[in-house]
DNA sequence: CCTATTTTGACAGCTACTCTCATTTCATGG
DNA sequence: CCATGAAATGAGAGTAGCTGTCAAAATAGG
């Protein structure tokens, strides 16, 4: 074969790094989460079997066990908490905290709902509707408060595994979980960044008796 | 058995109302929750099987399914919760809220240490050890911050639908159960009555930096 | 004692999940 | 270009939680 690009031994560095292998690995990855949205869309989250991702992602059972520890997992795993943790890290350390976390939350909200607008609201959706996702995602939550508990005590000075900052970033990282929640449960009506916004402001400053 | 009363021919007034089947029940169930506690002790949860169960509290398994929807629940059902409500709604309603709720969470303290500290202790630790369970108690969190929230709603007149009932709602349970894993992380060192009332205040008054 | 209802046990079945082992696929140095 | 080693995959068997059905046993009421 004459082949064209004699470039051979210079490969590109801009797409370079992942042979084959990973690159496959990313590919089985996304099917077979493609393929499970999918079926959820289609039959719903319990009438969908790993036996129907595996076929349909055209992998074998096992493999898709490989790639994800449990069928929830399958549905909430994702690379946000890391992007989440660094941007929370790259605030300025003066910050107030409650303003670092608007700010990484409104990031967070921005970021899904500009590239993947639909799985966002899916995943609100099994959450409210399917008890195993909300247990598995409320076990993810404990894991994000721990990351924001680092920050909490840094600005705080508090040592991070005393009682109170554990209580209240465990506190905090459960309110704003309850945001998706709700909007889940009144169909995706509000904006996610206003809900956001009365969210922090209630779990600042607590809720304001309207009498008294 | 009976340390009771031998009155067999005038059954007791305070003890009636309970036919044969009602009282069997109860046994079956007791016995069930035995069975698991003893068999979670030798063996581990993970270890001790529905079959192990079933047999040890001599039922079938199919009775054990009977009884409780999962393996979860034989560990951490329990009738406090509906006790906590009444206590909630018997508090003046006057009252701020912060104060019904260090009482009804006292009292439900001091009752699991008096009337069983055993189970509140394994229960403690399985919650840091098995997901599933802590997953099952988030869940029934849940259910625990909804009732709250009525009493919530009530006290700062707002609506128990309302996002800020409910973000605020949570963030003040999911808190609250932070106490029992700290307990238990650092093998039960602490007075949780104490953790209590630190706990509390930090959900009220928030987290108070050290410096400025 | 007889009948209606409830409770139980035995059994079959589904599915998530684990483990093992042979086969295939990719990477690499000669 | 090929041979060798490593990694990914597929196939299969096995475990355990959980559901559903149906007949047998226990209980309530007359």
């Amino acid at each position: 074969m004459a082949s064209m690009t004699p470039a051979r031994t210079s490969p590109p560095t801009d797409v370079p790094q992942l042979g084959l292998r990973e690159r496959k690995k990313i590919k089985t990855r996304t099917a077979i989460r493609d393929a499970t949205y999918a079926l959820i869309e289609e039959q719903g989250y319990d009438a969908t079997t790993i036996e129907q991702i595996a076929d349909r992602a055209e992998v074998s059972p096992s493999t898709v066990f490989r790639y994800f520890p449990t069928k929830e997992d399958i549905v909430l795993t994702d690379e946000h908490d890391a992007l989440i943790l660094e941007e929370l890290k790259a605030r300025p350390k003066d910050e107030p905290w409650t303003e670092s976390v608007r700010h990484i939350m409104h990031k967070a909200v921005r970021l899904g709902h500009d590239r993947e607008p639909e799985i966002t609201r899916i995943r609100a959706h099994l959450m409210v509707q399917v008890p195993t996702v909300r247990a598995r995602m409320m076990e993810s939550m404990s894991v994000a408060s721990h990351m924001l508990a680092e920050g909490i005590a840094e600005r705080t000075g508090r040592d991070v595994d005393s009682l109170e900052v554990r209580v209240y970033t465990m506190s905090v990282v459960a309110g704003l979980a309850e945001i998706s929640r709700y909007w889940a449960e009144n169909d995706f009506q509000d904006d996610l960044a206003d809900l956001l916004d009365r969210a922090l402001d209630v779990l600042a400053n607590g809720l304001t008796t309207k009498n008294s």
